[in-house]
DNA sequence: CGTTATCTTGACCGTCGTCAAACAGGGTGG
DNA sequence: CCACCCTGTTTGACGACGGTCAAGATAACG
């Protein structure tokens, strides 16, 4: 099986927190889907609407976020390729907030009955897709104590120290560091500062030596250290040791 | 059937996402059981242990919550009768956060392979579970974004809109208001607040007259005013209008 | 290659945190 | 029955973290 194939890459997502059989593989790799290119800032959902279809994005990074009545952004999540964004709305009437394409995007698109008879149909898959959607609310949590109780600094250490541990955990993280594909703006509206905070802190971290920058491409040269001001501890994202595939 | 089964309970929260029918109902009901009674602040759930079996709450209330490694503490929900509290962990190997008694509780305990094997069996049963799961996850994210994007007042307001129409919708809240079950204490650490900041934005809305006390018991002489400071939208919460039963 | 988005820096301000002390209430035991 | 204590609430003075506004430098994109 070709690691490119698109929906091989939704294997490996569901995968990384559930046992899959060879038969629950086979019925994923066995859902039809389309290819669909969004350019940056288009909408993969949009709050308020009924969801499209199941989305796993094949290539590019997205960001899920809620807007206040005077239109401020907090962004609740990053993701990565490999991950499907629309289990969230799939089984409700509605979406209660936008994903948009953070980067070029390209999508493998699942219809929504074929996912969701595929899920009622098969346990296993419905079990890993359970697991999934749990996993993305522990995450959900600790964006919420994120927020809600570290100040800026430790707050940045923990976002960028999770990014990092998930783009390596899907293999798409080189060792000598990454490209964010985020804004400033976008870091701030996630962990609830402004851009301006944002830049000093990053340059106040940069300053320290616990990060490394070359344009958007970050390092760290010191990611215990890092870790240890982010307060950053990977159990919440429940990750197993990856299975050889 | 007596409303006061405790079973019973967890079949009208269930039912107030997603419709089951009559057969799933049946099955949850048949759930064997056992009563449980917890004092306040004792431990439903422990970070770091593997779930003991699935609770739902048949009286009182309790929050989840995490720590920060300095002893910070956020809580990421509260919650309420009926609702059961250990989906999030029943099919993880071990919990991702803490979950405490708010009151003196008492719990209907489903043994872990009893749900789980009902779950895995019964498709619609299964719907209705990840969407209950879903639509906590849909909080979650709203609670992000009261602490991340909105200032003091309308993060209260907002807990307070929120909490009423939950209680509400179970049948919990008289018309006259209701007893809240929290400290300010709690308050704060839901909204990323201080107790004693918290205290100052209660008196504050109670002098504008958007809140009124008697001990811990509230009410709301202007409710639109408050929901419309609170810029509260209850559609995250995704609730069904509730079938007679 | 020009135009626009993003990053960077400075000065100033405000919301909320910190520290501390007084007060209220409810349960316990002498 | 009352003294005591513990938890929770209330209030004040002061400080700090992060926000706001604005302008200039840099980089990215069409």
């Amino acid at each position: 099986m070709d690691a490119t194939y698109p929906l091989e890459l939704l294997v490996r997502t569901l995968s990384a927190h559930a046992a899959l059989s060879a038969d629950d593989r086979k019925q994923l790799l066995a859902l039809p889907f389309s290819l669909r290119t969004l350019h940056r800032n288009g909408y993969l959902v949009r709050e308020g609407e009924p969801p499209a279809g199941c989305g796993i994005i094949v290539s590019g990074h997205a960001y899920r976020h809620k807007l206040t009545g005077d239109g401020n952004r907090q962004i609740v999540s990053f993701h990565i390729p490999g991950e499907p964004i629309d289990l969230q709305t799939l089984f409700l009437a509605y979406a209660d907030h936008n994903v948009q394409a953070l980067t070029e995007v390209q999508l493998a698109m699942v219809s929504r009955p074929a996912m969701e008879a595929l899920v009622l149909r098969n346990a296993g898959v419905a079990r890993a897709v359970l697991i999934f959607c749990l996993v993305e609310a522990s995450i959900s949590r600790e964006w919420t104590l994120n927020v809600g109780r570290r100040n800026a600094r430790a707050r940045l250490a923990h976002l960028l120290c999770e990014f990092a541990v998930r783009m390596d955990h899907m293999g798409l993280a080189p060792p000598e560091g990454y490209a964010l594909p985020m804004t400033q703006e976008h870091i701030g509206d996630a962990l609830g500062l402004t851009a301006v905070h944002v830049n000093r802190t990053i340059k106040a971290l940069e300053g320290e030596g616990l990060i490394a920058r070359a344009g958007r491409t970050l390092s760290f040269p010191n990611i215990d250290a890092l870790r240890e001001i982010a307060d950053f501890n990977p159990l919440y994202l429940h990750m197993q040791p990856r299975a050889a595939d």
